[in-house]
DNA sequence: ACAATCAATAGACAGTGTCTATAATGGATA
DNA sequence: TATCCATTATAGACACTGTCTATTGATTGT
């Protein structure tokens, strides 16, 4: 894949036609000709289809029209973060999508009391995304999944059992704990980062259960204020609980998570040391 | 920029040595050599810093390598959207980030009760992202700030006022109305993605009032849970308001705005429209 | 001083993008 | 029905580019 050959298929995407195209990309007619062909050779799909009057989108080339903006839009925030000087120091910090704000924020709020010099910004992402952009070095510490990391890497923190989550007045709302069968009827919020959606399926799948799949976003906020508006359910780690929501075990659903402070991967610029190093101290102090 | 000169770049960065790095891509060490040069050339920036023991990254290298990874991640997305089969018909709804969770919930919940067998993904966005994706076809519908545009395209649902949110124990939060005077000596939190952040910010240099700016998140969910906790103030739109933070009214900020529903840029599959018509006239209705 | 290691440079060459010219196709018009 | 027009595809020539082998230059360790 070529970034020069996307702006070929946008041009055409654009224009409708391989000859108008080309002259929006200052190339002959046949060049962009033989770089959509190239393009589709190295994608392996046909983009377009072709007729004497104008060309169309195909399902595949519908399919890779927001991706290929997406990649050259990649491409001018890159250019954009070489030509912006390097920003002040601050400490970043990553927190898994699906902690719980009220957590964080408490967190937050007694660092602050501790720490009022410190400028902080808080980042949202998957387990994998903190992972690389720890990596990266574009964050300084992560509150992520705990899996057993070497303590230079991370201090664990504490661990939650999953639970599923009801509107109040759902029926089975009274009781403790559920079956897969009885939520057989039942309308399902999916949470499409959650880090034991495979684990959720194969439980269901494993019992012959099929609840209706039907609303998803990756958004835990929207999806627990689905529940309670009264959507469908889902599952959730026990600290997204709050009081608009019930929350039962499922029975036979024993998955739990922990959770660690991930370190910084390299010496962090003097500046902020001190910062990290009362952020480090008061995570450890304070998550329980 | 090429593509292949990001793997280059990459194979430096993780082996340390143009020598290694190219026995990493399969190509001779002048090989890669001339391509880091030539990316280097095409960039306008040094990427790396050479000696003769190894190459450590420049500054900008550094702030690069985050830019470098997420094209060639957005490259692996577009060749997995190629092959995966074309998925079945859903109705793919954006949502502006700084909508409030429970009036959405609440949204989603009754159009359940009206369309049963409807199919629902929730992506949240930024006022231009999900204008993008409404232009790409990659949404159906949307729900962001709606600014006047034509019938065809939006429909307007209604207005809201910002506000200043506060923890219910601040000293303010007893007032109905405060003045930028008031808070010369408080902690803000910075919604990253507020669509008023340039006018709050003036709002306060007008004033000669400058509040100690030290957290910021993109996510307006953790940003209301940080004010409940007591972390600092922020504006925000009146449908955040919830329970656990109070509502004062910032004198001389007369910003409000509209929501409206965005339509679908180009005819849905046949079998979504009638889950499409049913979206579109319960959001019209139900919004107020 | 010498050897080892590594990045940079030079020159030759195969591969590639681009051009001009032409062929093929389908739709519209007389 | 024949002709014209618009458009994409194909062919061949050529300038440009990525890559190779060979070599140079710089630094470090013994």
């Amino acid at each position: 894949m070529d970034i020069y050959l996307l702006r070929y298929f946008l041009a055409v995407v654009e224009t409708g036609s391989f000859t108008r195209a080309a002259d929006r990309a200052f190339v002959t007619q046949p060049t962009l000709s033989a770089g959509i062909k190239k393009l589709e050779q190295q994608l392996g799909h046909t983009l377009f289809e072709r007729t004497n009057r104008r060309v169309f989108l195909t399902d595949a080339g519908t399919r890779f029209l927001p991706r290929a903006k997406a990649i050259l839009h990649e491409c001018n925030m890159a250019q954009q973060a070489l030509d912006e000087a390097g920003n002040s120091p601050l400490l970043r910090i990553g927190v898994l999508t699906t902690l719980s704000n009220r957590k964080v924020g408490s967190l937050l709020a007694s660092f602050r009391e501790k720490a009022p010099h410190a400028a902080v910004e808080i980042v949202d992402g998957t387990e994998q995304e903190l992972e690389n952009r720890l990596e990266d070095r574009s964050l300084d510490f992560a509150l992520s999944v705990y899996r057993g990391e070497p303590e230079d890497r991370s201090i664990p923190l504490g661990s939650e059992p999953y639970v599923f989550i009801l509107p109040t007045d759902h029926p089975l709302a009274g009781r403790t704990r559920v079956g897969a069968q009885d939520l057989a009827e039942d309308y399902m919020i999916v949470r499409s980062r959650c880090e034991v959606l495979s684990e959720t399926s194969r439980y269901f799948t494993d019992r012959n259960v099929r609840p209706r799949l039907v609303y998803r976003t990756p958004n835990d906020s929207r999806a627990v204020a689905m529940v309670a508006a009264g959507v469908g359910g889902t599952v959730v780690p026990q600290s997204l609980v709050d009081e608009r929501v019930r929350a039962v075990k499922l029975t036979g659903f024993e998955h739990e998570r922990r959770i660690g402070l991930f370190l910084p991967r390299s010496d962090l610029p003097t500046e902020t040391l001190s910062a990290a190093e009362a952020f480090k101290s008061h995570v450890r102090d304070k998550w329980a």
